[in-house]
Parts: structure tokens; C-alpha cells; sequence
DNA sequence: GATGAATGAGATTTCATTCAT
DNA sequence: GATGAATGAAATCTCATTCAT
């Protein structure tokens, strides 16, 4: 189906496509490496899944470790900058916000994306350069945002006074796991996880943990 | 010549070998599969670690792959016994119970077992009989440790009415989190994750997400 | 657009090209050839360093190696009619024309063609039409230049009576030797060779032991 | 006929030789250098000739370069002690050491190491360490040597003053083109290259080119 | 039981060569 | 004529596994 291909037939079994290639290896290395991690993953397969020959990787990554990182780069940091934004954009209600912020990482769900968090625990230990930069790039990023929101929440009196440091891992793990079981233990467990319901959930529970005591909270603006 | 050895207990310190030998081999093993993860480790620095040679590695298991599933198997599987303990003895309020439980996870911090999981995510889909086997020894086991002890509060109205099933995955991410932590990103990271502290926050936005409104419960049973 | 090139004669620049271009890549080949050797030199440095791309190679060499025969032909051959011419010319003292044949080779001293005496000792094994040709037209002629002179001269009483097949090797050995050290270890040594003056020791040394005892030849000439 | 082997069969694919095995393959490795040089020679033609896999290379060489130095180290360092003893031991006259140099160096024509300076010389630009290691082990000790018997000689009156730097390169560069000859050009050539003759006719040239004038000489000691 | 020399399949990487544009 | 993207064969190197000692 997706085979067919009206274009005059470019005869041969070479097709210049120099523009596109770099997306088509690194949306195969993905594949690849989501599924079977860094190592077990070999060149022949990522270029056979491209559509090119292993030499053909070669022309546009120099090496295996180089077509890693590329591929986790563009894979994750994109997605920074919204949830920044998000947080930036400060009128509204923390737990509004951090609705918000949950709502859009659990939008990665089933996105190639989402494989990444899996293969960089994975192999954080063995490229310390990489590690590195996804610390820095994105793992820093991510949880300064949350804990920007946290602190400025506590101040205000929107949240409880908590250890926002440590509350930052309480909010991102559940969020985290959900994305790990998928390229995990999904197709061996019986109960299909739900996103969706997980959110609902993880969001619940958070809500009522970091309000302040509803008693407390009424007696100060109303009553009940 | 070096080897003449006169002594007629022939070496105690051979001796007591023998019956450590798998022992000594799978911490070994365990130690280098959670440094360099399960392709990169080579059997040569997992017998060099043991204090044995390659050779011997084959007495005591078939190849790298029933070693690796052996690691995983004994540094996990006892740890159940006791959570499914703690649980069955219901008498406590739950909200004691889960705090019981987090604090037996949050033990396994720096201990090698700590490194199972990082293992298990990234060799899930390489094995999937481990996979399999490891959900359902380790996986299924924890949960539904978890579901048992959730849907009993919510019967007996300890807890308010949520979506167990995903509930679950809320209380674990965070105590998963912190293990994954240690053995990817911690050593980037100025923020030294407190395991200690990170408990008591998770269990403290827990138990206020989880326990009946106060209002409500406090209006359901009366006093105290 | 860029190649809209209204000019009547299209770009000289591009015209004066053509004919050049075999020449240029021979040059280019050369200097790789010298700087690494065969196998070590890729046809991108060459074509390269000729400011064309591999492809174009191609255009004017079927392949790799015949690209190195070629650098090797275009370089040598067109030497060897001068030697020749030199000798044939026989009117002036053998002590003379070998001085004149010194000279002439000395010259080649940090030309590129000088670099090609190491590259054929080094492929001559893997080479062996390359190794017939090469010793057909430049070591033999090369050699039989010598073998005439020396002959001559002996016949003639201008030299000793020697063994001169052997003296031919004496005579060339020093002059390779100065073009292979060049290319081999001159970086690494301090003291730098002079070709002028090395020129100058081995005639020297050659004529006092090619001549005849002078006290023979002084009797049967005149006395000092 | 040389693989009838009257031991007790060691029945096996294995034979465990661990002394012999660096021996072995380092002569194999030489006799393939020699041959083909160094890029061309495949690591398995070297383990087939020594009789043992690719893998058992690497058991005691950790890649390619460092076979190809230990060849060149083992096959060459032994010969310079020699030469220098035979020039220490000054008291003959220098015109005798010389032919006793010279003997010695023709000595190695048809041994394995007479590859060795083909070898270096194709490889010197490759291999810059190894240059340098090879230019200050054998080159410059080797030409030391002669250096130092000139200068003496020189000294003493026994051979006249001359350019002592270049003169080893005239004494040097016959015999050194007698070595590369066999590994080049050899088996092209019809007139075969007699070491012992070519020893004779460069020991008699030289002599003579050295020695101080018969009429000098004469003078100095007596009657003609 | 323990050793470790040896194996050999397999992976990454290189590069001469091709050919549609 | 010139280009350069793509190919694919080969070479180096690694390492799990074997087995004589």
C-alpha cells in the first residue's frame, strides 16, 4: 500500500534523497534501538529498516555511538520548551499548571519519543558524555520547571509547605514508569495500562497530597 | 615448585571455596551487569571480579544468559516473601501498612539488588521469557501486593475510592524512580537524592491523597 | 541559476580545465601516493588535492590501480632518454659523463618523481606488471646507461678492469638511497642531507676507485 | 613430507604452545609483510601461516600495528650489537674493519629480516613512532658506527680526509639496495644479483676511493 | 574442579567503484 | 563532463564458548 508510487519509477536501486535521509536513519535507529537497546542493535538492521545499506549510515553519522546520539537529541530536546513556557505563564493555579504539564508528557505516550527515558537509563552509564548532556538538556531542565512551579505554589500558599526537592521525584515517577512499562513488560501484563486513566489518577492523588488542609483552606476563604 | 603444598588440610582457604563459588560469581556478575549493563559486560571482568577464570564461569552456569537470568532471579525473588508478609497480616491501618512497604523498598537503596531494575528495563525486550518471568515473579507479585492492600482500604473505607489498578503506579514510580537514579544520572547531578527524605514526602503526599476527605470522614465514623 | 553563464566563451576558466585535468590528478595521485603509499591513500585525498571528486576520476582512470601505473609512467619514463642521450654522446672522459649522469639524477632531489623509487619498491610484490614494466623501462635502461659507460671505459683503459654488473650497483645505491631517505627518514634525523654534497663525495669516491692505479696511469700517460 | 610428525598426535585442533606461539606468528608475520607490505598482508593470511586462528593473534598482539612493530623490533635490534663490538675492537686497520661491516650486513641477504628496511621504508610515513623508533635503534646506530670508524680512520691518516656524513651514505646505499633488490625487483631481473661479488666490488671500490694516494702514501712510508 | 589457550562467528567500519542526475 | 549519494565486499577486532591439560 504504502509502496505505491505513481513517480516515474526511478528505475534503479538508487534514489538520491540526500534531504531526507537523516530522518529516515534516525527514525529506523530509534525503532531499533527502543526495541532491542544500544548494543543488541546492529547497523545492518537500522540501515535495513532505512530502506539503505550500512554504508549509506556511514555518510551521514560517523560512527554507531554518534548515530545514538543524535537520535536521542532529536528525539527529546524539542519538547522543552513548552512545558517552560507553560510554567512561565504564571496567572493561572499551580494544580491547573501542573494538570497541564502532566497532560503533555503523557502525550508522548506511543510516540517513538517515548522510548528514549527507557534507553537512556539504559546506557547512561555507559556514555558519560551522553548522560551528560541528557542531564543537562533535559533531565535538569524538566525538573527546574517543576520545581519553579513547586516553590513558587508553596509560597504562594497554593500548596502545602513540602520538600519540593524530593516532591519533584513524586510527580515524575509515575509519569516516568508509564512510559518505561510500555517498552517493558506492556506485552506481558494482562492489565492494559490507560494513559489517560493513570493521568487522572496520578493527577488526584497529587492534587489532595499538595493542596493545603481543606479545613485550613475553608476556614480561610469561606466556609465549606 | 611454587605449587608443593605440604600442608595436610590442603589449603582451608580452597576448601571453603567450592561451596561459595556461585555465590561469589553472580554478586560478581550482578556488580559488572549494573556498571556496564548486560552486552557490555564481558565474562572475562565478571570472572577476574569472582576471583576465578572464564573457564569456570561454565561449571556453574550454561552461558552468559542463564548467568544474567540467574542474577536477576536470586537478587530479587526473596525480597517478595516478606512485602506479601507485611500485607497479609492485615490488623494495621493501611496507611501504616503502605508506609511499612515503602520503607522495605526504599532499604534495597545501595544495595546491589538496586541495580535489577535498570537491568530489567533494558533487557526486557532481549529476553522475554526473563521478561516474562520476571513479571510475573517480581512484577505481578509487587502490585498486586499494592492492589490487595488498596482495595481493602477502599472497602473498609480507609481510603477513598480510586482507580487502584492505576493507583498502583503512582506509589511505585517514585520508589522505581529513585532506584533508576542512582545508576544513571546521580552521579551528574548536584541535587544528592536523600532516599530517606524522598520517603517520607512520597508517603506523606500519598496518604493525604489517598485518605478520605476529612471532612467526610471525619463525619462517617464520629470521633476520633 | 548559478550555472546561467551567458558568455560566449563559456567561463575560460572552466575550457583550460579539460585539458589539464589528467595531469592535475596525476599530480595530485602522486603526492598521496608519496605521502602514505598505495594502499593507505584514498581516491577522495586524491581527488581532492586535484580539486575534482572521486567520480571524476573515473572519467580519466578505470581504476585505482591504473591510476598508480600511470603516476608511475608519467613520472619516470620521460627521464631515461637524457641518460641515454648522455652516454651515447661519447666523446668526453668516462669520469666526465658519470659526474654529468650524477648530476642529472641528483636533480630529481625533491622533485615529486622522487618519490617514486620508494613507491615501487614498496608495491613492487603486489604489482608485478606494474614491477615488469617498471624494471623494463626505467631499472634496466637505467642500469644499461651504466653497463654501456662503464664498459666502455674499461675497454678503453679509463677505468680499472671491475666487475660491472656489481659496480653498477655501487654507483646507484648511494643516489637512491638520498631520494629514498628523504621520503622515509629524513623528518626524524638531524643531520639534514646535502644532495650537493653527497653528489660530490660519491663522485669523488667513485673516481678514485673506478680510475686506474695512478701510478700506472700516470706512466702510461705522461708524469704528473 | 615436512608435516609427517612421529609425536603422539595430539589428537586436537588445539595444541596449547604458549612459548612458541609469539615466535611462530612473528615470523609468519614478517615472511607476509615481506611479501605483500603491510596494508595488503590480512591478519588471516598471517594466523594461517602460523597455524592458528585470527583470534589467537590478538591473544598476543593487541592489533595489527603493534605485530608489525614487534616484527620489526625482533628482527632487527639483534644485528646492531654485533657491528659495534667489531669497531670497538679498534686496533685493526679500518680498511679491514670496513669488509668485516660489510660481510656481516651481506650476511643477512636471504634471511628472513632482509625485509626489514623494504618494509620500513614503505611504512616510515605511516608510521611515524615506529620511524622514529627505527631511525634512532638501527639507523642512527648504524650509521654511528660507520661514522665513528671514519672519523678515526680519517684521523690516523689511514683513509683520506673526506665528507665523513656522506661517505655513509656512499658505503651504506649499495648494500642496502642489494636488500631491497631481492624483495623488489629480483625475480624481473635476468642478471642475478651475486651478494658475494657485489660485497667484493663495493669493498674494492671503496678501499681504493679511501685510501690516501698511492703517491702520498708512498711518499710518506717509503719507496713505491 | 579449575585453568586458560584457542576458536570462529559476528559486529563495526572503510573505501573503491557505480551510475542517476 | 562532472558530481556525489549509494553500494557492498572486505578487513580488523571482539568475545562467548570449548576443551586438553
Amino acid at each position: 500500500m504504502a509502496d505505491i508510487d505513481p513517480s516515474p519509477a526511478p528505475s534503479a536501486r538508487w534514489r538520491r534523497r540526500k534531504e531526507d535521509r537523516p530522518g529516515e536513519i534516525l527514525a529506523a535507529a530509534l525503532a531499533c534501538f527502543a526495541e532491542r537497546g544500544y548494543a543488541a542493535t546492529r547497523l545492518d538492521d537500522v540501515a535495513r529498516r532505512a530502506g539503505v545499506t550500512k554504508g549509506t549510515l556511514y555518510l551521514y553519522f560517523p560512527n554507531k555511538e554518534e548515530l545514538f546520539k543524535a537520535v536521542v537529541r532529536q528525539a527529546i530536546v524539542p519538547n522543552l520548551a513548552q512545558a517552560e513556557a507553560l510554567v512561565a505563564a504564571a496567572s493561572e493555579p499551580p494544580a491547573l499548571i501542573l494538570g497541564r504539564l502532566l497532560k503533555q508528557w503523557l502525550a508522548l505516550h506511543g510516540t517513538p519519543a517515548s522510548a528514549i527515558p527507557k534507553l537512556m537509563l539504559a546506557e547512561a552509564g555507559n556514555f558519560p558524555d551522553l548522560a551528560r548532556f541528557y542531564h543537562a538538556e533535559v533531565v535538569e531542565r524538566g525538573t527546574n520547571v517543576l520545581r519553579r512551579l513547586l516553590h513558587r505554589a508553596v509560597e504562594r500558599g497554593d500548596f502545602r509547605a513540602i520538600d519540593v526537592d524530593h516532591a519533584v521525584f513524586c510527580i515524575i515517577g509515575p509519569v516516568l514508569l508509564s512510559m518505561l512499562w510500555r517498552h517493558s513488560f506492556q506485552r506481558h501484563d494482562s492489565h492494559a495500562l490507560d494513559a489517560e486513566a493513570l493521568y487522572r489518577t496520578h493527577l488526584d492523588l497529587l492534587t489532595r497530597g499538595l493542596l493545603p488542609d481543606r479545613g485550613a483552606a475553608a476556614r480561610k476563604t469561606s466556609h465549606e
